[in-house]
DNA sequence: TTAAAAAAGGGGATTTTCCCCCTAAATTAA
DNA sequence: TTAATTTAGGGGGAAAATCCCCTTTTTTAA
């Protein structure tokens, strides 16, 4: 019997994605969690029942589905996780690979995919949609040194996703407005950007700014 | 037996849920599309079987909720629309609320509670959580006169969530950049604006640019 | 058909953003 | 303990963005 966990702070959607993974032969659902932290929670005080294969969100408040994935590849090798989520966003799915998730699935795939997915992780190691391998390989192999930002520059890209203007930023962060310039220009320079408008789409994409 | 309806492009989603809704007593599922044109056509081509409420979805490709929903009331007002989405955006619970849902469910919702929600907005005819209830009641004694953004507007809009200054943005739109200018003023005067920056948020939050 | 509104465009001033180049203190690594 | 890096800050200029007030043409509605 094959061991899965679902780890997705929609309730509706892992109570109903469990039932239908119930339904495939030897299959069991051992446990549902909200977030990844409730999930490790529960790993670190259930020593038999751990899952073969857990399928994350990534979204998720409190801890999302990149950091616990990380977590689980360090402290738990041997649990697979098959990434499945709404985001399409390439970056997304370039950080969930590599923080070592096994597969990404979309959420929409079909119920036969999502059996073979599970299976391939289990017997073979991994499982690539065609969309993902495409991804992998063109992102792999296009040498991005990847980019480092710092706490400070978050922090500034945060506010910079408000109406605030550089001068009340500084202000916010007690820094002098040369201070907040020397940001904006290092944040540009490393990822490329031309002006302000860009950076705010940049940081809705990557999850540093939630409208 | 009611009958029930469930539009979602994420396929994996719809079919899991549409598991759980079959386990509930006396609930049948007539029909599953992807999108509110699919479903629409469904509808015109089954005389019987038309289900007595629709669990849909808000955002989607080709035909989102809202314009489904919208349709549905005016052309279909027997079926009921019950909303099941991830954006808790207030913007969004309004709208669909005003296009004729008859409740809004969050997909982090318990499986009860959607048996429950299905059997009064058959019953009843609608179902508010409490969260809607307080965005409803807000939202409506705000008599916030609707704000009217025209084509041309919309437009600019989209083309101010790139990086492009707004001498190029004319150039595409082959307007004057003082026209721009013009559109600009209005958009931030109609909106309560400061910057561009503040017009990005709006847009990305009110689906007029997805990033 | 005539008045009103909407769409397109302009002048000119101020503020903010963007860009390049440079310094001092503090922290970290060798 | 020195060298290198990081962090914080500055000068000055050009380009955008923002703001306010105003004109012409086209559409729309009464």
């Amino acid at each position: 019997m094959y061991k899965v966990a679902l780890v997705d702070d929609h309730t509706l959607l892992s109570e109903a994605i469990g039932g239908l993974v119930r339904q495939f032969i030897n299959f069991e659902v051992v446990n549902i969690s909200v977030n990844g932290k409730e999930f490790i929670n529960y790993l670190e005080n259930a020593d038999s029942d751990k899952p073969d294969v857990v399928l994350m969100d990534v979204k998720m408040p409190v801890m999302g589905g990149v950091e616990t994935t990380k977590y689980l590849s360090k402290h738990y090798p041997r649990i697979k996780v098959l990434a499945l989520s709404v985001e399409e966003e390439e970056s997304v799915v370039m950080q969930m690979i590599r923080s070592g998730a096994k597969g990404y699935l979309l959420k929409d795939t079909r119920k036969s995919i999502l059996e073979q997915a599970l299976l391939e992780v289990i017997n073979y190691g991994f499982y690539y949609t065609n969309t993902v391998e495409r991804i992998v390989s063109q992102t792999e192999n296009l040498y991005e040194e990847e980019v480092v930002l710092k706490d400070r520059e978050i922090e500034f890209i945060k506010h910079a996703c408000t109406e605030m203007t550089y001068k009340q930023i500084a202000e916010k962060m007690f820094l002098s407005p040369k201070t907040i310039e020397g940001y904006r220009e290092s944040v540009f320079q490393k990822l490329g950007l031309k002006n302000r408008t860009g950076l705010v789409i940049y940081a809705i994409k990557n999850n540093i700014f939630t409208p």
